[in-house]
RNA sequence: GGGCGAUUAGCUCAGUUGGUUAGAGCACCUGCCUUACAAGCAGGGGGUCGUAGGUUCGAAUCCUACAUCGCCCACCA
């Protein structure tokens, strides 16, 4: 029998070094490896999120990942054949960012392509100032953007290699390689044929600073400070003045878009005025006046005006109205040129004066075109009454949320743009079903997506007028003006994909007919980034490529994810799953939740307070780091606490010493036959149960918190304890082999139990002597242990035994400790105070208490148990041996 | 305003379908250099389980209301 050399082991186990050697052990025995032939029913599937890359990991990151990892190393020692992905989210908003600041560059169209970019000699040339941004073309930019996110997909990939992520490298993916691309577009293709999509000119929420359409899924509501401004429209009849009311805009700058009033139905205070029309101050356009339930009367005024567009109710009445249409906000963000007096929707009973006052905000942006109107209604001569300032009192200031693009600077403007969309509206019900069908881990975030569901208020915005991410594969017919013929989209053909229409020629046609009259023009617009990560699942199965593996890999098992998502990633996957096959995209979603920094904020970028991982994992390891992941439930925020991180770290240097003693023991194990030994493992195998039990559950925290507490209390502190002298014993060569197999099979179990937290140490031990003894060259290569396992070790006679030997030594050492004698004193008597039943779950492991106590014999005295102490020890210590 | 979650020891958290006397770790106090481990071990103190009602033989656990904190969504006149 194989055993170690305490001499051969450093006294303390480096940690850092020891990962090092490990990860490129895995590496070398494939310890990740899946094997792509496995049927379904014999694999587990993980969506692993493709995380931004756009800088660096953080704890949070690092936190949601291990409960990833746990599951992906206990499933492969359960023997599933794992397939553990990973994806980079590469494309989007975070990277173009990115590439803006670290290049100083903008994309623009109609620049010119410059084969082999060197931007800093391109910047010296133009002679260009720092903080002056270089202008490339389209294509030049994308290739900057590749460059940045290879190198960032180097650092995590470092990353969650040092952690010990058993992640299966062979089914590595970016959603901006030619995979996902096609995948992407395989998707627009399959939803176009089915129908779910469509295009539509039509009032859409947009980032002025972005320059781009954004989806429901994006915004977010921020506390802003504003204004109300109380102005005062004259009430026409038959171009008469007869009346007067006032308004309360926090958007004065839209007054010249107001295309309508409107007020309660209900509200006495306008009744008289619907059906008449009202002229706005500053511009005399004429507007109709018409009643909504919409308006509330208790708000402001209780009338108000409507714009083209203020936001989302604006929109619907000016839908429902029939309304003009007056834009005034142009793409970035700056007011158009218009003239007054036209027919054309501009009309104005005085075109002269509302054209001088439109003049001045043309061009500007909303905050300054907002204050010059603020001017312009502190003018008389503005006044549509001709009673006075239109302005009526100095604006109220007021906090109140505004909408703003979660990435964006620049509150949400409503713009009348063309789009594509994916039909959503229309299948609440059936969301939600497929929801039902899966399993949601914590089962309460489940309400979260339903609720998003039931809300959603317009259809799935998925075009982008952004550059790097995946072209959207359409071409439009040009007619003999030159301008695209939108009804008329010609979709790429299956066998095309990934294609860049600004690049190919449309089916049919020909390069040189691009931008032509009677030739063709190519989408210049991208996806959504989340239209292309919603296809995880489908990517790593290679939906529709010559290697499909969509029958041995979807659905998935589990898609572990942060609940912040919810509304997008998972959201969106499951529409897509539903549309293209009908099918949920996995059984299971797991939410992590997040990590707090000690005030119990989350941490953030924006907020500062951001920990990154290196310094963590410099100071306390890898598997400390896993350990405190791990104990923490799923869907549960987790607290940035060093206290944990030295816990994990304190179990690695336990199971290191407890690993040196027990593989240290020399001598020959035998048939485990003490009722001790019998005792402890019977512990053991309900431990067993119950860790396997919660792991099935993905309750992992439930697992590590039931073998610690057996390892620790039971194993270490007790078993041992209790063990020391007969392993040792020269007397008892049956006894003393029966304590030296149990102990080993007690460490081989546990040690298994714990390989999925703490990878690192447990594989370090596990080489010592198990790697040779099983055959199995890694701890990871190993079965998960089972309660059948243990099932040839007979039951012990007693069945309360070992939890008896615990209670009885730790009244010795009570007495031990009240009576200030060293725990090692040999007792000169000891005297058990006990009930019968102590007594006699006692009586077969007399000795091996005897001998932990320090004692040569046990005697029995009558006692009642008190509520903490089943047994109280009476002892006589002998002499402390003399110190060297 | 709608929804969800949390509230247990000084701190961080467990507490299974209601069931003896509510647990762990950290921190604190005391003792112990014990040939796996002093980065250790042993012993100890510390909680009217957010508040108020209710159901029950029995409630941290179930019900109702309230309070505080957090999150999701809605709220731009």
């Amino acid at each position: 029998m194989k055993s170690i050399e305490f001499g051969d082991l450093p006294k303390r186990f480096n940690i850092n070094e020891r990962e090092l050697h490990w990860r490129k052990r895995w590496s070398e025995m494939g310890v990740e490896k899946r094997d792509p032939n496995a049927p379904r029913e014999k694999s587990f599937v993980i969506d692993s999120p493709p995380p931004t890359v756009s800088g660096s990991l953080h704890i949070g990151h690092i936190f949601s990942y291990t409960h990833q990892d746990l599951l992906a190393r206990y499933k492969r020692m359960t023997g599933m054949n794992v397939a553990y992905p990973m994806g980079w989210d590469d494309n989007g908003l975070p990277t173009e960012r990115r590439v803006q600041n670290y290049f100083s560059v903008r994309a623009e169209r109609n620049v010119p392509y410059i084969e082999n970019l060197d931007v800093e000699a391109k910047r010296a040339e133009l002679g260009l100032k720092k903080d002056r941004q270089l202008v490339i073309n389209r294509q030049n930019f994308i290739e900057l953007c590749r460059v940045v996110t290879e190198m960032d997909e180097i650092v995590f990939k470092q990353m969650f290699d040092r952690m010990g992520y058993s992640i299966d490298w062979n089914d590595e993916y970016a959603t901006i390689d030619d995979k996902s691309r096609r995948i992407a577009q395989r998707s627009f293709l399959d939803l176009y044929q089915k129908n779910h999509v469509y295009q539509l000119e039509s009032p859409t929420m947009w980032d002025v600073d972005f320059q781009t359409a954004v989806a429901q899924a994006e915004v977010e509501d921020r506390e802003k400070g504003g204004a109300y401004h109380d102005i005062k429209f004259g009430v026409f009849e038959e171009d008469a003045p007869v009346k007067s009311f006032v308004i309360s805009t926090t958007r004065p700058e839209l007054l010249a878009a107001c295309v309508g009033i409107t007020a309660h139905p209900d509200d006495e205070r306008f009744k008289g005025l619907f059906g008449k029309h009202a002229v706005t101050p500053g511009f005399f356009a004429k507007v109709p006046i018409f009643p909504s339930t919409e308006a509330d009367p208790e708000k402001g005024t209780g009338i108000l005006m409507v714009c083209t567009f203020g936001d989302q109710t604006d929109v619907a009445w000016w839908r429902e109205e029939g309304l003009e249409l007056r834009q005034i906000l142009g793409r970035n963000g700056r007011i158009l040129d218009h003239q007054f007096g036209g027919d054309d929707g501009w009309a104005s009973t005085n075109p002269e004066k509302a054209n001088e006052n439109y003049q001045t905000i043309v061009g500007k942006r909303i905050p300054s075109a907002k204050s010059l109107v603020v001017d312009l209604m502190r003018d008389p001569a503005n006044s549509a009454t001709g009673n006075g300032a239109p302005l009526q009192d100095e604006p109220k200031q007021i906090l109140h949320p505004v909408r703003y693009y979660e990435k964006g600077d620049s509150p949400l403007e409503y713009l009348t743009t063309r789009q594509w969309f994916v039909r959503m509206l229309d299948k609440t019900d059936q969301m939600i079903e497929m929801g039902r069908k899966i399993n949601w881990h914590p089962e309460f975030m489940r309400k979260r997506f339903e609720n998003w569901t039931e809300n959603l208020n317009v259809d799935w915005c998925i075009s982008r007028q952004r550059y790097f991410g995946v072209p959207i594969p359409v071409w439009y017919p040009l007619d003999d003006q030159s301008e695209p013929q939108y009804d008329q989209a010609i979709i790429a053909t299956p066998d095309m994909l990934p294609v860049d229409p600004e690049s190919v020629a449309a089916p049919g046609y020909d390069e040189s007919q691009r931008g032509v009259a009677g030739g063709f023009a190519g989408e210049p617009d991208i996806f959504d980034t989340w239209f292309t990560s919603s296809l995880s699942p489908q990517t790593v199965a290679r939906w529709g490529d010559e290697d499909d593996q969509m029958n041995t890999l979807f659905p998935m098992d589990v898609r572990p994810q942060g609940h912040d998502i919810i509304r997008t990633w998972a959201f969106y996957t499951i529409a897509k799953a539903m549309l293209h096959q009908e099918s949920v995209p996995w059984h299971n979603i797991n939410l992590s939740g997040w990590v707090l920094d000690p005030d119990r904020k989350k941490m953030s970028k924006s907020k500062g307070n951001v920990v990154t991982p290196v310094d963590t994992l410099d100071r306390f390891g890898a598997d400390a780091v896993r350990y405190w992941s791990a104990s923490f439930k799923l869907g549960t925020d987790a607290s940035h606490d060093e206290a944990i991180f030295k816990i994990g770290g304190k179990l690695v240097t336990k199971l290191y010493n407890a690993g040196k003693f027990v593989l240290g023991q020399t001598a020959d194990d035998g048939p485990i036959v003490n009722e001790l030994d019998l005792a402890f493992i019977a512990e053991l195998k309900e431990v067993v149960r119950i860790a396997g039990e919660a792991f099935e559950k993905f309750e992992f925290s439930v697992a590590l918190q039931e073998t610690e507490k057996f390892f620790w209390g039971a194993f270490t502190d007790n078993y041992i304890e209790l063990l020391k002298r007969r392993s040792r014993s020269e007397d008892d060569p049956a006894g003393r082999a029966s304590a030296v197999a149990t102990l080993r099979l007690g460490l081989n179990v546990v040690l298994r139990l714990f390989a999925p937290i703490v990878p690192t140490i447990t594989d370090e031990i596990w080489s010592w002597v198990f790697a040779e003894e099983t055959g199995h060259l890694s701890i990871h290569k190993a079965a998960w242990p089972t309660p059948e396992e243990l099932d040839s070790i007979p039951a012990p006679d007693v069945a309360g035994s070992f939890q008896a030997a615990c209670d009885a030594i730790s009244a010795i050492r009570k007495a031990k400790s009240e009576s200030s004698v060293s725990l090692n004193r040999e007792l000169l008597s000891l005297v058990l105070e006990a009930d019968e039943l102590g007594q006699s779950d006692l009586r077969l492991v007399l000795d091996d208490v005897a001998a932990a106590g320090g004692a040569e014999s046990i005697g029995f005295a009558k006692g009642t148990p008190t509520a903490d102490w089943r047994y109280t020890a009476h002892i006589e210590a002998a002499e402390a041996p003399e110190k060297k």
